[in-house]
DNA sequence: TTGTAAGCGTTATCAA
DNA sequence: TTGATAACGCTTACAA
């Protein structure tokens, strides 16, 4: 059977396009029998108005993107994300919005910018290529970058990396540590760390600062970076590779929780004491950090809470009220169990 | 500035509508240099199509959408949906779709499915209502049902639940066990576990079956079953409700993995040892229950995959290819350390 | 109070 | 090869 439209409402109700349309959207200027009757007809014939015909209309779709940089799939594996996820969720509930998550379609980010059905976008640890910039601005619907590099005139929140990068540095540092190992999400430019961007490349400088008060440097020789993917796979094998690496490091400093938890489950299962025979700090403080044993010390950002404030920022953009702020929310080291 | 639009293009290159539309959408049916001339004026104009248009021609957004009955930041709380989206993941990114999550709109599930720019839904553990139903069906997309009693003539993947309620029940029944609280997610019935519908109904009946060999029953005063959400916090007030009742139960089955992670970890605040003071088993599986020490006994059940499952279902209907079936995936017991 | 008709920005059919 | 033009289904001035 053909899709019910408007049209033939009007028709089975004996009123115009008009009407029906009212009926849905401002039954108060029908009389009270009207709307009766052509709510009854729709009932009848199973009539839901076309929301797509009404967001080309009122340019209005009711739901924010949030774009990824990596396949769903991967990306769901990182607690991070769903907490992050939930403070966005959190804005959506408030103001009605629904959610969407937006991967690159077919290897292409301007691709799925440009098709996503969304009144703005978060962008969610992107380095966004010129490319993708230009169709955001000309898709003309407002974005809020997340941990990414700040864009003059676009709005922002971050952490505060690199002091974020610092405290862990710092710690495993006064902790005696002089082998260690750091490990990275993956980035694409596999440990070249002088190429890294946003949230990256700061937290590398925080690790250079408190190394140097060491008298050690990134590019020294008992200093050794890799990257493996943000999962708890991610980090397993993280710690095979560094474990069987000739530099047998005392501590690793992990760029995410998950990652860490991986290379603790690594450990466990090789029987490597965490932390007597290694020490192991992470980055996040997801829910999970503390709850496994040993608890993992790592850097506490609030998560939620950022995808709450860019929300909220990004629906305040989409209400018409640009705000242009750069956020930064603050880090802070919380010492448990996995440092010796 | 206004919205660039096709049209401008057209007059900007000297061509037709048509052929800036052919210029994107079949290069190959313009000739080399036209095409090049639109594209250079889209170029220079900053032209995005609208894909709300596009849509509303083609009729495809490209998007499927998972319907879930609670706000988005309560239902990601539990690490459960992250699987299960990276499940769904793992078919968007495969066939190129967006994903879209869709809770209640105001608090009208109605209102979520009419609005919802989506080529096909996945419900999740929800017990839709009639009208919820009708407009699912009205809406003319295809659906697939996950974690819900089947209806009739609509594609379903569940796991066999009833079978996962026996082996928790049993296998704390056979530790020898004999005052037991049971936890459930919160349902909107307040424990009354006759009127349970969909995956806690067949959960309840495994227990009973599992509970009647041993002399005893969900009525039995030495069972008891309390409700509360599925979270990290729901469990812990779950446990604070059961410590504190007359009834001190010596073993817990509770209904997902993480609400016995909330109540492993009130138990360790309060000092109550598992499994020595209490033993505890959990439903699900979720990664970090094997993470966690003592490891959580539990019944695993295939959640990634049930998410795989039941999109590419999803996506044969929006190709087109019908295909009702319903489908049941294994559950299984797997002995940790929570059970003594 | 109700109806007419003009868009919204595409795609696609059909002529030229 | 290219260009009018008619949908797509709705909302909303404006007219009656």
């Amino acid at each position: 059977m053909a899709k019910v439209t408007i049209k033939d409402i009007a028709k089975k109700a004996g009123v115009s396009k008009t009407s029906v349309s009212f009926a849905f959207n401002e039954p108060s200027q029908l009389p009270e029998a009207t709307v009766q009757r052509i709510l009854e007809a729709a009932e009848e014939l199973g009539y839901v108005p076309d929301p797509i015909a009404r967001i080309l209309k009122t340019g209005k779709t009711g739901t924010i993107g949030i774009l990824v940089p990596q396949p769903i799939h991967e990306i769901t594996r990182n607690p991070f994300f769903s907490e992050f996820i939930e403070g966005v969720g959190e804005v959506c509930t408030m103001d009605g919005f629904s959610m969407m998550i937006v991967p690159p379609l077919k290897g292409s980010m301007e691709r799925a910018i440009a098709n996503a059905t969304v009144d703005g976008f978060l962008t969610l640890g992107l380095e966004l290529k010129k490319s993708a910039m230009v169709v955001l601005d000309n898709r003309d619907v407002p974005f809020v970058m997340v941990d990414s590099d700040p864009e003059d005139g676009v709005a922002a929140v971050n952490i505060d990396d690199e002091k974020g990068g610092f405290l862990a540095m710092d710690y495993i540092l006064q902790a005696g540590h002089k082998k260690i190992a750091i490990i990275a999400m993956r980035s694409g430019k596999e440990g070249k760390y002088k190429d890294y961007l946003g949230t990256l490349r700061k937290r590398v400088k925080g690790y250079q600062t408190a190394l140097e008060a060491f008298d050690l440097s990134m590019d020294h020789e008992k200093i050794r970076l890799i990257e493996c993917a943000s999962t708890l796979q991610g980090g397993r094998h993280a710690f095979d590779e560094i474990w069987k690496s000739d530099l047998r490091p005392t501590a690793v400093v992990a760029m995410s929780d998950i990652i860490a938890l991986g290379i603790m489950r690594a450990a466990r299962d090789q029987a490597v004491k965490i932390p007597d025979a290694l020490s192991l700090i992470g980055f996040d403080d997801i829910p999970f950090a503390s709850l496994i044993s040993p608890p993992l010390t790592t850097i506490s950002q609030p998560i939620r809470k950022k995808g709450k404030v860019a929300a909220e920022l990004l629906v305040e953009h989409i209400k018409g009220n640009a705000d242009i702020s750069h956020k930064i929310l603050p880090v802070k080291l919380v010492e448990r169990g996995t440092v010796r």
